[in-house]
DNA sequence: GGACTGTCTCGACGTCCATCGAATCAGACG
DNA sequence: CGTCTGATTCGATGGACGTCGAGACAGTCC
């Protein structure tokens, strides 16, 4: 998913066209789940983790967590790669860092 | 609503308790009538914008922006002020700061 | 090939959500 | 006080979402 605009919310109106292209990012990360499973993921030492390591973290069945996976992976904000019997998710920063300068407002006068 | 964290999700993994916090705020950016609205809010002229120049801008009911307004108030992203007939609605930056630094990663390598 | 493990897909179920029309509330103005 | 306008609340409805169990798929190891 490309991200078409990056002007600070604050700034100036967001177009119907972005926020279109905005929201389902934001509404990924509007699940407790898929926050705490993109933070595992974005802060992994090697930049990677295994599914193996992200499910136990959770109460939840493997499946549900394969659907939130699935939901993150679709907004644009990890990439997925299987490597012999593991899969392996990794953060995509660009997304992140536009959706940051969205929200970023002028410093406290 | 007081946002308990604010290290980047990418420097070390979110708590459940503080995902649970701003998980609701994520969400609320979640729509885009939600994103559109806010934008105009925040980057009103004088700060602050009235519901009447709100609706007129989307091919939505009266009662249906209001909703959005009010699921914005509720996830502490503007405050609402009423003054005679109108009432009038404000960004609150302090939250949008802490979503930002939240989403903040690394500049790229 | 066959069995086993890890991950994902599918179908179902209950809940939440976006939207609307109708009704209600809050102020302003005769 | 009565009426008018702006904004919100209420109730209903159709669709989306989170969760699960069962089953399917991918790779490994014997």
């Amino acid at each position: 998913m490309d991200v078409p605009c990056c002007l600070p919310l604050a700034e100036r109106r967001v177009p119907a066209e972005a926020a279109a292209v905005l929201a389902p990012a934001f509404k990924a990360l509007g699940d407790p789940v898929r926050l705490q499973l993109l933070s595992m993921i974005a802060s992994a030492e090697s930049g990677e983790i295994c599914v193996c390591d992200l499910t136990p973290a959770f109460d939840l069945t493997g499946p549900t967590i394969s659907h939130h996976l699935r939901t993150l992976r679709e907004a644009g904000l990890v990439d997925a790669e299987r490597r012999g019997t593991w899969v392996y998710y990794r953060a995509r920063p660009g997304i992140l860092r536009q959706l940051a300068a969205l929200l970023t407002v002028a410093p406290a006068t």
